[in-house]
DNA sequence: TAAAGTGGCACCAATATAGTACTCTTTATA
DNA sequence: TATAAAGAGTACTATATTGGTGCCACTTTA
Protein backbone atom coordinates (compact mmCIF):
# COMPACT_ATOMS: atom_id res chain seq x y z
CA UNK A 1 0.00 0.00 0.00
CA UNK A 2 2.91 2.27 -0.50
CA UNK A 3 3.59 3.17 2.85
CA UNK A 4 6.09 2.79 5.70
CA UNK A 5 5.45 0.33 8.44
CA UNK A 6 4.00 0.76 11.69
CA UNK A 7 7.93 0.46 13.42
CA UNK A 8 9.41 2.65 11.43
CA UNK A 9 5.81 5.25 12.06
CA UNK A 10 7.15 4.98 15.53
CA UNK A 11 10.69 5.67 15.04
CA UNK A 12 9.88 9.31 13.51
CA UNK A 13 7.24 9.56 16.71
CA UNK A 14 10.36 8.84 19.16
CA UNK A 15 12.85 10.57 17.53
CA UNK A 16 10.64 13.87 17.06
CA UNK A 17 10.04 13.21 20.95
CA UNK A 18 13.69 13.12 21.61
CA UNK A 19 14.13 16.30 19.23
CA UNK A 20 11.75 18.35 21.28
CA UNK A 21 14.38 18.24 24.35
CA UNK A 22 17.86 17.48 22.21
CA UNK A 23 19.60 17.03 25.86
CA UNK A 24 17.77 15.13 27.76
CA UNK A 25 18.71 11.47 28.49
CA UNK A 26 15.29 9.13 28.11
CA UNK A 27 14.85 5.41 28.76
CA UNK A 28 12.26 3.39 27.39
CA UNK A 29 10.24 2.97 29.71
CA UNK A 30 9.58 6.66 29.55
CA UNK A 31 9.40 7.40 26.11
CA UNK A 32 6.78 4.36 25.74
CA UNK A 33 3.96 5.76 28.29
CA UNK A 34 4.65 8.89 26.53
CA UNK A 35 3.79 7.56 23.01
CA UNK A 36 1.10 5.28 24.24
CA UNK A 37 2.81 2.30 23.21
CA UNK A 38 4.34 -1.07 24.86
CA UNK A 39 8.15 -0.96 26.44
CA UNK A 40 9.35 -3.84 24.56
CA UNK A 41 8.05 -2.62 21.16
CA UNK A 42 9.88 0.65 21.75
CA UNK A 43 12.70 -0.46 23.04
CA UNK A 44 13.52 -2.54 19.73
CA UNK A 45 12.76 0.84 17.91
CA UNK A 46 15.64 2.28 20.11
CA UNK A 47 17.93 -0.66 19.48
CA UNK A 48 17.29 -0.36 15.76
CA UNK A 49 17.65 3.30 15.79
CA UNK A 50 21.19 2.92 17.89
CA UNK A 51 22.78 0.66 15.58
CA UNK A 52 22.33 2.95 13.03
CA UNK A 53 23.99 5.71 14.57
CA UNK A 54 20.56 7.88 15.22
CA UNK A 55 20.87 7.77 18.89
CA UNK A 56 23.24 7.06 21.75
CA UNK A 57 22.78 5.68 24.74
CA UNK A 58 24.11 5.30 28.16
CA UNK A 59 23.98 2.09 30.09
CA UNK A 60 23.54 1.38 33.86
CA UNK A 61 21.44 2.61 35.95
CA UNK A 62 20.37 6.19 35.35
CA UNK A 63 21.04 5.51 31.77
CA UNK A 64 19.19 5.98 28.20
CA UNK A 65 19.07 7.44 24.73
CA UNK A 66 19.45 10.79 23.52
CA UNK A 67 20.39 11.90 20.19
CA UNK A 68 23.58 11.38 18.35
CA UNK A 69 23.55 14.42 16.02
CA UNK A 70 21.56 17.75 15.77
CA UNK A 71 18.61 17.90 15.25
CA UNK A 72 18.87 20.15 11.88
CA UNK A 73 21.11 16.94 11.00
CA UNK A 74 18.54 14.08 10.94
CA UNK A 75 15.58 14.14 8.15
CA UNK A 76 12.95 11.69 7.88
CA UNK A 77 14.67 9.68 4.96
CA UNK A 78 17.53 9.26 7.72
CA UNK A 79 15.04 7.20 9.66
CA UNK A 80 12.96 5.56 7.06
CA UNK A 81 16.30 4.14 5.98
CA UNK A 82 17.17 3.22 9.64
CA UNK A 83 14.68 1.05 9.99
CA UNK A 84 13.60 0.00 6.59
CA UNK A 85 16.88 -0.09 4.69
CA UNK A 86 17.67 2.62 1.21
CA UNK A 87 14.53 4.10 -0.11
CA UNK A 88 13.99 1.95 -3.67
CA UNK A 89 10.68 2.03 -4.98
CA UNK A 90 11.29 -0.77 -7.21
CA UNK A 91 13.46 -3.85 -5.98
CA UNK A 92 15.74 -2.94 -9.76
CA UNK A 93 17.19 0.03 -8.05
CA UNK A 94 19.07 -1.44 -5.03
CA UNK A 95 22.45 -2.15 -5.40
CA UNK A 96 21.66 -5.62 -4.88
CA UNK A 97 19.38 -6.34 -7.11
CA UNK A 98 19.87 -8.69 -9.86
CA UNK A 99 16.30 -8.64 -11.38
CA UNK A 100 16.19 -10.85 -13.90
CA UNK A 101 14.04 -7.97 -15.88
CA UNK A 102 16.35 -5.53 -15.76
CA UNK A 103 17.93 -6.74 -19.61
CA UNK A 104 14.61 -5.85 -21.09
CA UNK A 105 13.35 -3.38 -18.86
CA UNK A 106 12.03 -0.24 -20.23
CA UNK A 107 11.75 1.90 -17.18
CA UNK A 108 14.27 1.00 -14.50
CA UNK A 109 16.12 4.28 -15.72
CA UNK A 110 13.21 6.21 -15.18
CA UNK A 111 12.72 4.78 -12.10
CA UNK A 112 15.59 5.97 -10.64
CA UNK A 113 14.62 9.31 -11.32
CA UNK A 114 11.61 8.98 -9.43
CA UNK A 115 13.09 7.26 -6.20
CA UNK A 116 15.31 10.55 -6.37
CA UNK A 117 12.70 12.81 -6.27
CA UNK A 118 10.67 11.14 -3.32
CA UNK A 119 14.19 10.76 -1.53
CA UNK A 120 14.26 14.10 -2.15
CA UNK A 121 11.16 14.95 -0.57
CA UNK A 122 11.98 13.35 2.41
CA UNK A 123 15.76 14.06 2.79
CA UNK A 124 14.54 17.69 2.98
CA UNK A 125 12.19 17.21 6.50
CA UNK A 126 14.64 17.49 9.41
CA UNK A 127 13.67 16.79 12.65
CA UNK A 128 13.67 20.44 13.49
CA UNK A 129 10.51 20.78 11.51
CA UNK A 130 8.85 17.51 12.48
CA UNK A 131 9.13 19.63 16.49
CA UNK A 132 6.76 22.04 14.92
CA UNK A 133 3.06 21.64 15.22
CA UNK A 134 2.82 22.00 11.48
CA UNK A 135 5.53 23.36 8.96
CA UNK A 136 4.23 24.99 5.83
CA UNK A 137 5.48 23.88 2.57
CA UNK A 138 6.70 26.85 0.39
CA UNK A 139 9.11 25.84 -2.68
CA UNK A 140 9.68 27.52 -6.00
CA UNK A 141 10.44 25.00 -8.71
CA UNK A 142 12.07 26.09 -12.23
CA UNK A 143 11.12 24.68 -15.42
CA UNK A 144 13.83 24.31 -18.04
CA UNK A 145 14.79 23.36 -21.14
CA UNK A 146 12.74 21.30 -23.67
CA UNK A 147 13.93 17.69 -23.02
CA UNK A 148 13.14 18.37 -19.79
CA UNK A 149 10.16 17.48 -17.58
CA UNK A 150 9.26 19.99 -14.32
CA UNK A 151 8.44 17.47 -11.69
CA UNK A 152 6.01 19.61 -10.40
CA UNK A 153 3.42 21.81 -12.74
CA UNK A 154 2.58 23.66 -9.99
CA UNK A 155 4.00 25.96 -7.50
CA UNK A 156 6.12 23.66 -7.00
CA UNK A 157 6.91 23.58 -2.43
CA UNK A 158 9.51 23.84 -0.10
CA UNK A 159 9.26 22.50 3.22
CA UNK A 160 9.71 25.34 5.40
CA UNK A 161 8.46 25.26 9.26
CA UNK A 162 5.37 28.26 9.69
CA UNK A 163 7.52 30.19 11.74
CA UNK A 164 10.58 30.48 10.49
CA UNK B 1 11.61 -1.33 2.75
CA UNK B 2 9.38 1.37 1.47
CA UNK B 3 8.45 0.35 -1.94
CA UNK B 4 5.41 -0.49 -3.94
CA UNK B 5 4.79 -3.96 -4.68
CA UNK B 6 5.53 -6.19 -7.52
CA UNK B 7 2.40 -6.14 -9.04
CA UNK B 8 2.67 -2.14 -8.97
CA UNK B 9 5.90 -2.05 -10.37
CA UNK B 10 4.45 -4.73 -13.16
CA UNK B 11 1.49 -2.20 -13.94
CA UNK B 12 4.09 0.46 -14.44
CA UNK B 13 6.48 -1.54 -16.98
CA UNK B 14 2.58 -2.36 -18.42
CA UNK B 15 1.01 0.84 -18.86
CA UNK B 16 4.32 2.16 -20.16
CA UNK B 17 4.47 -0.41 -23.01
CA UNK B 18 0.85 0.62 -23.88
CA UNK B 19 2.04 4.06 -23.77
CA UNK B 20 4.52 3.78 -26.81
CA UNK B 21 1.91 2.57 -29.03
CA UNK B 22 -1.21 4.07 -27.90
CA UNK B 23 -3.45 3.01 -30.41
CA UNK B 24 -2.60 -0.70 -30.50
CA UNK B 25 -4.73 -3.09 -29.02
CA UNK B 26 -3.10 -5.50 -27.40
CA UNK B 27 -3.80 -8.90 -25.41
CA UNK B 28 -2.63 -10.18 -22.16
CA UNK B 29 -0.44 -13.37 -24.17
CA UNK B 30 1.17 -10.62 -25.79
CA UNK B 31 2.54 -8.51 -22.96
CA UNK B 32 3.29 -11.14 -21.22
CA UNK B 33 6.00 -12.37 -23.46
CA UNK B 34 7.23 -8.56 -24.10
CA UNK B 35 7.52 -8.33 -20.41
CA UNK B 36 8.60 -11.72 -19.70
CA UNK B 37 6.35 -12.26 -17.17
CA UNK B 38 3.82 -15.26 -16.84
CA UNK B 39 0.12 -15.12 -18.93
CA UNK B 40 -1.81 -15.29 -15.85
CA UNK B 41 0.11 -13.09 -13.54
CA UNK B 42 0.04 -10.31 -16.40
CA UNK B 43 -3.48 -11.12 -16.79
CA UNK B 44 -4.42 -9.90 -13.23
CA UNK B 45 -2.33 -7.05 -12.90
CA UNK B 46 -4.54 -5.67 -16.40
CA UNK B 47 -7.96 -6.58 -15.16
CA UNK B 48 -7.22 -4.52 -11.63
CA UNK B 49 -5.75 -1.37 -14.38
CA UNK B 50 -9.22 -1.65 -16.32
CA UNK B 51 -11.48 -1.83 -12.93
CA UNK B 52 -9.45 1.55 -12.02
CA UNK B 53 -10.19 2.35 -15.41
CA UNK B 54 -6.67 3.18 -16.82
CA UNK B 55 -7.22 0.81 -19.75
CA UNK B 56 -10.04 -0.28 -21.66
CA UNK B 57 -10.76 -3.22 -22.91
CA UNK B 58 -12.37 -5.05 -26.17
CA UNK B 59 -13.74 -8.76 -25.48
CA UNK B 60 -13.79 -11.77 -27.80
CA UNK B 61 -11.37 -12.91 -30.29
CA UNK B 62 -9.24 -10.17 -31.47
CA UNK B 63 -9.75 -8.27 -28.74
CA UNK B 64 -7.66 -6.82 -25.95
CA UNK B 65 -6.51 -3.88 -23.91
CA UNK B 66 -5.38 -0.08 -24.85
CA UNK B 67 -5.42 3.20 -22.85
CA UNK B 68 -8.69 4.66 -21.85
CA UNK B 69 -6.88 8.06 -21.77
CA UNK B 70 -4.01 9.83 -22.90
CA UNK B 71 -0.11 8.51 -22.22
CA UNK B 72 -0.15 12.14 -21.07
CA UNK B 73 -2.88 11.93 -18.29
CA UNK B 74 -1.65 9.40 -16.84
CA UNK B 75 0.42 10.09 -14.13
CA UNK B 76 2.74 7.09 -11.60
CA UNK B 77 0.60 7.80 -8.81
CA UNK B 78 -2.48 7.06 -10.67
CA UNK B 79 -0.82 3.80 -11.51
CA UNK B 80 0.09 3.40 -7.80
CA UNK B 81 -3.23 4.66 -6.78
CA UNK B 82 -4.99 1.79 -9.03
CA UNK B 83 -3.10 -1.32 -7.93
CA UNK B 84 -2.70 -0.31 -4.22
CA UNK B 85 -4.96 2.32 -3.05
CA UNK B 86 -4.59 5.95 -2.12
CA UNK B 87 -0.91 6.74 -1.11
CA UNK B 88 -0.48 7.28 2.24
CA UNK B 89 2.56 6.68 3.79
CA UNK B 90 1.18 6.52 7.73
CA UNK B 91 -1.99 4.70 8.03
CA UNK B 92 -3.18 8.01 10.08
CA UNK B 93 -3.30 9.95 6.80
CA UNK B 94 -5.66 7.36 5.24
CA UNK B 95 -9.30 8.66 5.17
CA UNK B 96 -10.51 5.20 6.53
CA UNK B 97 -8.07 5.89 9.94
CA UNK B 98 -9.14 5.52 13.36
CA UNK B 99 -5.54 5.57 14.63
CA UNK B 100 -5.75 5.13 18.45
CA UNK B 101 -2.79 7.20 18.33
CA UNK B 102 -3.92 10.19 17.07
CA UNK B 103 -5.40 12.17 19.91
CA UNK B 104 -1.82 12.23 21.17
CA UNK B 105 0.29 12.29 18.17
CA UNK B 106 2.29 15.36 17.49
CA UNK B 107 3.44 14.50 14.11
CA UNK B 108 0.52 13.39 12.45
CA UNK B 109 0.20 16.90 11.16
CA UNK B 110 3.20 16.55 9.47
CA UNK B 111 3.01 13.42 8.06
CA UNK B 112 -0.04 15.13 6.34
CA UNK B 113 2.67 17.51 4.53
CA UNK B 114 5.38 14.70 4.09
CA UNK B 115 2.91 12.80 2.17
CA UNK B 116 1.75 15.58 -0.40
CA UNK B 117 5.30 16.04 -1.09
CA UNK B 118 5.62 12.11 -2.22
CA UNK B 119 2.59 12.32 -3.97
CA UNK B 120 3.28 15.56 -6.06
CA UNK B 121 6.78 13.78 -6.75
CA UNK B 122 4.56 11.04 -8.01
CA UNK B 123 1.89 13.07 -9.46
CA UNK B 124 4.37 15.14 -12.20
CA UNK B 125 5.11 11.63 -13.60
CA UNK B 126 3.01 11.15 -16.98
CA UNK B 127 3.36 8.09 -19.09
CA UNK B 128 4.68 10.30 -21.64
CA UNK B 129 7.88 10.60 -19.72
CA UNK B 130 8.11 6.99 -18.43
CA UNK B 131 8.01 6.15 -22.48
CA UNK B 132 11.45 8.74 -22.62
CA UNK B 133 14.51 6.71 -22.87
CA UNK B 134 15.34 8.81 -19.45
CA UNK B 135 14.02 11.57 -18.78
CA UNK B 136 15.73 14.62 -16.84
CA UNK B 137 13.80 16.48 -14.09
CA UNK B 138 16.13 19.26 -13.69
CA UNK B 139 13.92 20.91 -10.94
CA UNK B 140 15.61 23.64 -9.17
CA UNK B 141 14.99 23.56 -5.38
CA UNK B 142 15.54 27.12 -4.01
CA UNK B 143 16.35 26.97 -0.26
CA UNK B 144 15.29 29.82 1.50
CA UNK B 145 18.76 31.16 2.30
CA UNK B 146 20.24 30.42 -1.18
CA UNK B 147 21.58 27.84 -3.06
CA UNK B 148 19.99 25.80 -5.87
CA UNK B 149 20.10 22.30 -5.84
CA UNK B 150 19.04 20.01 -8.96
CA UNK B 151 17.65 16.96 -8.09
CA UNK B 152 19.24 14.96 -10.12
CA UNK B 153 22.76 15.52 -10.98
CA UNK B 154 24.75 11.76 -11.45
CA UNK B 155 24.72 10.69 -14.76
CA UNK B 156 25.43 7.50 -16.41
CA UNK B 157 22.40 5.30 -16.34
CA UNK B 158 21.78 3.06 -19.40
CA UNK B 159 18.42 2.48 -21.07
CA UNK B 160 18.12 -0.54 -23.44
CA UNK B 161 15.06 -0.12 -25.68
CA UNK B 162 13.03 -2.35 -26.22
CA UNK B 163 11.80 -4.23 -29.30
CA UNK B 164 8.55 -5.01 -28.59
C1' DT C 1 25.11 -6.45 45.59
C1' DA C 2 20.58 -5.15 44.19
C1' DA C 3 18.28 -2.35 40.99
C1' DA C 4 17.86 0.08 36.77
C1' DG C 5 19.02 0.28 32.45
C1' DT C 6 20.54 -1.13 27.65
C1' DG C 7 22.04 -5.13 24.07
C1' DG C 8 21.05 -8.89 21.37
C1' DC C 9 18.43 -12.77 20.02
C1' DA C 10 14.81 -15.69 18.86
C1' DC C 11 10.15 -16.68 18.51
C1' DC C 12 5.23 -16.74 16.94
C1' DA C 13 0.87 -14.92 15.20
C1' DA C 14 -1.19 -12.07 11.93
C1' DT C 15 -1.22 -10.04 7.67
C1' DA C 16 0.09 -9.00 2.92
C1' DT C 17 1.73 -10.57 -1.45
C1' DA C 18 2.42 -13.35 -5.68
C1' DG C 19 1.13 -16.43 -8.43
C1' DT C 20 -2.17 -19.65 -10.23
C1' DA C 21 -6.48 -22.07 -11.34
C1' DC C 22 -11.05 -22.40 -12.73
C1' DT C 23 -15.29 -21.01 -14.74
C1' DC C 24 -18.10 -17.75 -17.31
C1' DT C 25 -19.08 -14.26 -21.00
C1' DT C 26 -18.28 -12.10 -25.34
C1' DT C 27 -17.03 -11.87 -30.17
C1' DA C 28 -14.78 -12.88 -34.74
C1' DT C 29 -14.72 -15.99 -38.24
C1' DA C 30 -14.52 -20.34 -40.77
C1' DT D 1 -23.75 -21.89 -36.30
C1' DA D 2 -19.84 -24.02 -34.12
C1' DT D 3 -15.47 -23.00 -32.51
C1' DA D 4 -11.68 -20.65 -30.88
C1' DA D 5 -9.83 -16.47 -29.04
C1' DA D 6 -9.95 -13.30 -25.73
C1' DG D 7 -11.38 -10.88 -21.54
C1' DA D 8 -14.11 -11.03 -16.49
C1' DG D 9 -14.53 -12.56 -12.10
C1' DT D 10 -13.46 -15.11 -8.15
C1' DA D 11 -11.12 -18.01 -5.11
C1' DC D 12 -7.25 -20.43 -3.37
C1' DT D 13 -2.52 -21.44 -1.51
C1' DA D 14 2.28 -20.92 -0.44
C1' DT D 15 5.48 -17.65 0.98
C1' DA D 16 7.37 -13.48 2.94
C1' DT D 17 7.00 -9.67 5.89
C1' DT D 18 5.64 -7.37 9.95
C1' DG D 19 4.49 -6.57 14.71
C1' DG D 20 4.83 -7.62 19.04
C1' DT D 21 6.99 -10.15 22.92
C1' DG D 22 9.99 -12.65 25.87
C1' DC D 23 14.31 -13.85 27.63
C1' DC D 24 18.76 -13.42 29.33
C1' DA D 25 23.31 -11.19 29.28
C1' DC D 26 25.82 -7.16 30.14
C1' DT D 27 26.76 -2.48 32.34
C1' DT D 28 26.41 1.07 35.59
C1' DT D 29 24.97 3.33 39.76
C1' DA D 30 23.52 3.74 44.41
Amino acid sequence: MFRITRLTDYGVMLMTEFASEPERLRNAAGLAEAAHLSVPTVSKVLKLLLKEGLLESIRGAGGGYRLARKPEDVSVQDIIVALEGPIALTECNLISSDCEQKPHCSVSGNWRRINHAVRRALADITLVDMVQPHFEPVIQLQKQQSNTIPISSETGERWLPTNM
